[in-house]
RNA sequence: GCCCGGGUGGUGGAAUUGGCAGACACGACGGACUCAAAAUCCGUUGCUCGGAUGAGCGUGCGGGUUCAAGUCCCGCCCCGGGCACCA
C-alpha cells in the first residue's frame, strides 16, 4: 500500500479549469492571507489596560475567552500531522467564539528547558540554546503556515530571561511562604516570623524561638517553608546524570525519559511541599470541567485514605480498619523503619519459631541480612553511615520477587525482629516482622496486621505460621480466607455486634480516651523534588552562607542567568556515583559577592536548576502580560482574563492537550496556581477551568522479520497480496504517529499535496476531538473535493468570476440553510467539529444540485466554514464583497422562523416495526395525525382486520399502532 | 487484581431526553465526459429474499424491561488506557 499523498494536480495541465481549487491554488490562497494577516495585526488581541491595549477593532468590552493548548516542546524533528489536532481545534474553537462576540486569547509558546531538547543537543554536540532556538523557528513556521490564528506578540519561551526571571521570582515567594494548617492557605514566611517573635507561636520541633541564634532560626524556618531542602530518599538516574520526580519513574523503576536503570538514594534536594495542598487539590476538582478520567487519575495520585493512627508501645501504626484491630495478631514495619534498630534484642526469644528467623543466630544478623537481601550490596565501604532506609534499593528487586506472572500478588518475605509490642485495645503482646510488603514512604511506615480482614497479612501469616482471628463475620455462603466486606463485629469485646462503620468510630473514640491513637487522614502524594542535575533549566535564586541553609537572593538579583558553559553536557555516570551538576564547573559563576545587610560577603550560588515542569506550571499567566517588567503579571489583566463573569472557579477556559500529563503537569501547575493564590497574586483558585484531552492520531507501522520497523511511506502491497519493504514481507500493526514507528506524516506533505486548508478540515473531520483516530492520506482528499466543490458553487472555475445571484433562496433551501447555521452552531460550540462539517457537507450538497447559489446563502457558507478553513473563507469572502477581515465578522444567526415548517416527516410504527413515513402538517390534531397514518396503504395492510388495541402520537417524533 | 474508557457496514464515524440505526466522508461498483488516463460530475452501496411495492435479519454475546432499546436493567466476552503490596 502506498500511503503518500497524490501529486499535486499539475496547474500547468491543459485541460484543467484555470480556476479550479486545486493545491497550487490552496497553496497561493494561503501563503497570500497569511501575509496579510501577519501585516494587519488580525490576531492581535487586546487586554484591558497596560502594554498590549491597543484595540483597533474595539473588542475589549466583549466577554472575554481565554483558548490554550499545552504548549511544545521545541523538539528537533519538528512536526507530523498528529502534533496540530488540539492546536487546529483550539483555533477554530477560538475563531468561532470570536466571531460570536468574545474577546479571545488564543497563543502558544515553548516549553523550551528540560530533558528533551538538552538530551537532543547531546546527540548533535550543539550549544542547547542554538537547537532549541532552531526549533522553536521551524515549528514556529510549521504553525504558521497552518493558519493558526495565535497572537504572536504572547508567544513566549520558558527559555526566554524575561520569562524565567519570573519563574525565579514565583519560586521566591514559595520559598518565602510557609502553609498555615488552620487556615489552609499559603502565609508569607514574614508573618510565621511575626508569630515567633511575638511568642504566639512555638516552632512544631520543640525548640523555644527566643532563645535560639540565628542559624538555629534559619534551619527552623526550612522546616516550615513550601520550598526547602531535604535529605531524602530520591530517584537517582545516573544515566541521565540527574535525580527525578516520583512521577518521572515508571512503576518498572525506569526513567520516563530514555528508560534508564533508578535507584533510590538519599540526598539532599530541593522539594515542593505540595503535600501541604493534598486536601485542596483534591477537593477542588469537585469545582472543574475536566474529564472523568483525569480527575480519576489526580485522586489516585493524591491517595486520601481515611483511618486510624493506633500506637503499639513506641509503634504508631496507620490503618483504614480500625475495627479489626482485635484482630491485629502481629506488627510489621517497612524493613529501614528506624525503630527497628532499637527494638532489637540481643539474642532470640527462647522457642522462637525457626521458620521466623530465616536461618540467622542473632535478631541482629536476620536484619541484615533481609535488608541486603531486598537491597543491593552497598558498594561505597561506608556502611556505617547507611542507615536504615538509605541503601542503595534498586526498584527492580524491590518489584521482582515473584518470579511469577505479574499479575500476580507477591510472595510475602520476612523476618522477625525478636521485639514483641503490646497491642493496646486487650494487652495481648505481638510479635513484630519487617517485610518489604510495608513501605516507609506511606503511612507510618508500620502496620498492624489482620490477617482475617486483609489479603497480604494473610499471605504473611500463612507464610509465618500466625494465628487468624476473624473480627468481622463473613456471610454463611464466604469461602474463606481474608474477608474484606461489612458484617458483625465479633471476637472484639465491646465492639461485638456492631457493623464495620459504627466499629470504627466507637474504637476511634475509645483510642482518643485512652490516649492511644486517634482517627487521622493520610494521603499517598509525597512532596515533589525540585532540583535537578542539569544545564539547560532555570537556575535556583538562592545562594548559600557557610551554614549551608539556603538564603534568597533579593528581587533585584533576577534573573539568575545560565552562564554559558561550554562543557554544558551532564557526564553519563555509573550506578554507584553521586549527582554531579554541571554548573559546578562554572567556578567564576558559582561564587558571588553580594550585601545582604551585613556588608559584602562572598556567597556560593546553588548549582542545581530547576526542572522541566517548572516553567509549564505558570506560563499561561505570562501570555496575559509577556512583556511586563515590574510583574509576572499585570493584577488587573489577570482578573480580566481568569475571572469568570458568574464568579466561579475562573481560570483558563478551556485547555486542551495531552492525557499524558494528566498527573504532572497537571498537578504541579495546580498547586502553584493555589500558592499565587493564597499570596494574592491572582484573583482564582485553580489554572485550567476546562480541560479537554485530544485524541492521538495512530497509523499503520510496519516491521520486517527481525521486528524493527520499516518506513512505512515506502511499503507496498496491500491486505491481500501481503506487504512488503524492498522485496522483503513486512507485517503491518497499528500505533501512534511518530519517529518510533517510522509512519510520521508531515504537515508540509500535506501543504504540497492538497493545501493547509484541507489538512485542517480533515483533522477535525475525522472524528470526535478526544478520540484516537487513524490517519489514512487517502482519505484526505475528500475534504478537497468538499472545499472544490464549495468553490466551485461560487466561482466559475474557468473564468474566475463570481457566480451567485442576488435572488432570494426558495423556501426549502432557506429552511435547510437556517437549520445548517442552527446545528452548526451547536456543533462549534460543544467541540463537535466532525458533525459540523457534515452538516455544513449537507447543505453544500444541496447547493451542488440548483443551478446557481443564492447570494445569501454563499455568504453564510462561507462564514461557517471559515474557523474551520480560514484562508479559502477570507478569498471567497473577499471575492462576494465582504468588507475587512472574515474572522471579524459576526457568525450567521438562525431565524427560528425558518426553523419550523408547514409539514414534517413522521414515521409511522405498527407494533413497534416501521411500516410508513407520512408527510402531515405541523398543526394537525392527534386524531388527524391517526387518521392519516391509518390511511397509509401499508400501515392500513399490517393492522386491517385486527384489533386495534392501541395507538398513540408522540408528538413531533412518532406514530404507533399495537394490534 | 482494582479503577476508568470503548465495541455500530469493507473503513473513519453519525444517531439531544429510549422514538425512522448507518448522517457525512473514504473505499468499492456502474455510468457520463475523454483517443486514453487522471481530475471532475451523476448513480448504487448493511446483509438476505424479491422484478417491484415490500418482507425478514441487523449496533460484541446471552437474558430482561417497554408499544418502541445502539441508548435503560442483569450476567458475560473482547479491546484500549491508568494504578498496582498504599495498610
Amino acid at each position: 500500500m502506498s500511503d503518500s499523498p497524490d501529486a499535486a494536480t499539475a496547474a500547468g495541465d491543459s485541460d484543467t479549469p484555470r480556476f479550479r481549487y486545486d493545491a497550487a491554488r490552496a497553496s497561493e490562497i494561503e501563503t497570500r492571507w497569511q501575509t496579510v494577516w501577519a501585516e494587519s495585526g488580525t490576531y492581535e488581541t487586546p487586554n484591558p489596560s497596560g502594554w498590549l491595549s491597543e484595540d483597533p477593532f474595539g473588542v475589549v468590552d466583549r466577554p472575554k475567552l481565554f483558548v490554550m493548548d499545552m504548549f511544545p516542546y521545541p523538539s528537533g524533528s519538528g512536526l507530523h500531522v498528529g502534533h496540530p489536532l488540539g492546536y487546529i481545534a483550539t483555533d477554530v474553537f477560538a475563531r468561532f467564539k470570536r466571531m460570536t462576540g468574545y474577546n479571545v486569547l488564543h497563543t502558544i509558546g515553548f516549553d523550551a528547558f528540560g530533558l528533551p531538547a538538552e538530551e537532543h543537543a547531546r546527540q548533535t554536540g550543539e550549544h542547547p540554546r542554538v537547537n532549541t532556538e532552531q526549533n522553536m523557528a521551524v515549528m514556529t513556521r510549521q504553525m504558521t503556515r497552518l493558519g493558526l490564528g495565535h497572537d504572536r506578540r504572547r508567544a513566549v519561551a520558558t527559555t526566554d530571561e524575561s520569562f524565567y526571571r519570573w519563574t525565579q521570582w514565583i519560586f521566591l515567594q514559595i520559598f518565602d511562604s510557609w502553609f498555615d494548617p488552620v487556615a489552609k492557605i499559603a502565609r508569607p514566611i514574614r508573618e510565621l516570623i511575626a508569630e515567633f517573635d511575638a511568642g504566639e507561636r512555638q516552632p512544631s520541633n520543640g525548640r523555644d524561638w527566643a532563645s535560639l541564634d540565628d542559624i538555629e532560626r534559619r534551619e527552623v524556618l526550612q522546616d516550615y517553608r513550601l520550598a526547602y531542602l531535604a535529605e531524602a530518599p530520591v530517584n537517582w538516574c545516573p544515566a541521565l546524570g540527574t535525580v527525578l520526580a516520583n512521577e518521572e519513574v515508571t512503576s518498572e523503576g525506569l526513567s520516563e525519559r530514555g528508560d534508564h536503570r533508578v535507584f533510590q538514594r538519599p540526598l539532599r534536594q530541593w522539594m515542593m511541599r505540595i503535600t501541604a495542598y493534598a486536601e485542596r487539590l483534591l477537593d477542588d476538582l469537585d469545582l472543574l470541567d475536566w474529564p472523568e478520567s483525569v480527575k480519576t487519575m489526580q485522586r489516585n495520585w493524591i491517595g486520601r485514605s481515611v483511618g486510624a493512627h493506633i500506637n503499639f508501645d513506641s509503634i504508631k501504626v496507620f490503618t483504614t480498619r480500625p475495627d479489626t484491630v482485635f484482630g491485629a495478631t502481629y506488627m510489621v514495619l517497612a524493613p529501614e523503619h528506624r525503630l527497628v534498630d532499637e527494638l532489637v534484642p540481643a539474642v532470640w526469644p527462647e522457642r522462637t519459631d525457626p521458620k521466623w528467623t530465616g536461618g540467622a543466630l542473632t535478631p541482629s544478623e536476620a536484619i541484615a541480612r533481609y535488608r541486603n537481601g531486598v537491597a543491593r550490596t552497598d558498594t561505597s565501604g561506608n556502611g556505617a553511615d547507611h542507615v536504615a532506609g538509605h541503601a542503595d534499593k534498586p526498584y527492580e528487586t524491590a518489584i521482582s520477587g515473584s518470579g511469577g506472572d505479574s499479575g500476580e500478588s507477591k510472595d510475602k518475605t520476612g523476618v522477625f525482629i525478636g521485639a514483641f509490642v503490646v497491642n493496646p485495645v486487650n494487652d495481648e503482646p505481638i510479635p513484630v516482622f519487617i517485610s518489604d510488603y510495608v513501605l516507609m514512604g506511606y503511612g507510618t511506615g508500620a502496620i498492624m496486621a489482620v490477617p482475617g480482614q486483609d489479603e497480604r497479612d494473610w499471605e504473611f501469616a500463612q507464610t509465618f505460621g500466625l494465628p487468624i482471628i476473624r473480627t468481622v463475620q463473613p456471610p454463611v455462603d464466604f469461602r474463606g480466607g481474608p474477608y474484606l466486606g461489612d458484617g458483625k463485629i465479633i471476637n472484639s469485646g465491646f465492639l461485638d455486634g456492631l457493623n464495620v462503620n459504627d466499629a470504627k468510630a466507637a474504637i476511634i473514640d475509645w483510642l482518643q480516651e485512652h490516649g492511644c491513637g486517634d482517627g487521622t487522614v493520610t494521603y499517598r502524594m509525597r512532596d515533589w523534588l525540585f532540583s535537578r542535575q542539569r544545564y539547560w533549566g532555570e537556575p535556583f535564586p538562592i545562594v548559600y552562607d557557610p551554614s549551608g541553609i539556603p538564603i534568597a537572593l533579593p528581587e533585584t538579583e533576577l534573573p539568575v542567568t545560565l552562564p554559558d558553559l561550554i562543557d554544558w553536557a551532564p557526564r553519563v555516570l555509573d550506578d554507584d556515583s553521586d549527582p554531579e551538576p554541571p554548573l559546578g564547573r562554572a567556578q567564576d559563576w558559582g561564587a558571588i559577592k553580594l550585601d545582604l545587610g551585613d556588608g559584602p560577603q562572598i556567597y556560593r550560588r546553588e548549582l542545581n536548576t530547576m526542572p522541566q515542569w517548572a516553567g509549564s506550571c505558570w506560563y499561561y499567566l505570562r501570555y496575559l502580560d509577556p512583556t511586563n517588567e515590574n510583574a509576572m503579571v499585570d493584577g488587573d489583566v489577570e482578573r480580566y482574563w481568569m475571572s469568570d463573569a458568574d464568579g466561579t472557579v475562573g481560570g483558563v477556559d478551556l485547555y486542551v492537550g495531552g492525557v499524558e500529563h494528566a498527573v504532572l503537569h497537571l498537578l504541579y501547575s495546580r498547586f502553584w496556581h493555589k500558592v499565587l493564590f493564597d499570596l494574592g497574586h491572582v484573583g482564582g483558585p485553580e489554572p485550567f477551568k476546562r480541560l479537554v484531552n485530544q485524541g492521538y492520531i495512530q497509523a499503520w507501522a510496519y516491521r520486517d522479520a527481525r521486528g524493527s520497523y520499516v518506513p512505512a511511506d515506502r511499503v507496498e502491497g496491500d491486505r491481500q497480496t501481503g506487504f512488503t519493504f524492498e522485496g522483503e514481507p513486512v507485517t503491518r500493526t497499528f500505533g501512534k504517529m511518530g519517529k518510533g514507528l517510522k509512519n510520521s506524516v508531515t504537515p508540509d506533505e500535506m501543504y504540497t499535496a492538497y493545501g493547509a486548508d484541507t489538512l485542517r478540515l480533515y483533522e477535525m473531520s475525522m472524528g470526535p476531538i478526544d478520540q484516537d483516530r487513524p490517519w489514512e492520506t487517502r482519505s484526505v482528499v475528500g475534504s478537497m473535493r468538499l472545499l472544490q466543490r464549495v468553490w466551485r458553487n461560487i466561482v466559475d472555475e474557468t473564468s474566475g468570476k463570481l457566480t451567485v445571484v442576488d435572488e432570494t433562496p426558495d423556501d426549502s433551501l432557506r429552511r435547510a440553510l437556517h437549520r445548517t447555521i442552527a446545528g452548526v452552531r451547536a456543533d462549534m460550540d460543544a467541540l463537535r467539529f466532525n458533525t459540523a462539517i457534515a452538516k455544513i457537507t449537507e447543505l453544500n450538497n444541496l447547493l451542488t444540485r440548483i443551478e446557481r447559489t443564492p447570494r445569501e446563502v454563499a455568504e453564510a457558507l462561507v462564514l461557517m466554514l471559515s474557523p474551520l478553513v480560514p484562508h479559502l473563507a477570507e478569498e471567497l469572502w473577499k471575492l462576494l464583497g465582504g468588507q475587512g477581515s472574515v474572522t471579524c465578522v459576526s457568525f450567521p444567526e438562525a431565524h427560528p422562523a425558518y426553523l419550523v415548517a408547514d409539514t414534517f416527516d413522521l414515521p409511522v410504527q405498527v407494533n413497534g416495526r416501521l411500516r410508513a413515513v407520512i408527510t402531515i402538517a405541523c398543526d394537525a390534531s392527534e386524531e388527524e395525525v391517526l387518521m392519516a397514518a391509518e390511511a397509509d396503504p401499508n400501515v392500513n395492510a399490517h393492522i386491517a382486520g385486527r384489533k386495534l388495541r392501541r395507538s398513540m402520537v408522540v408528538p413531533g417524533r412518532m406514530v404507533t399502532f399495537v394490534v
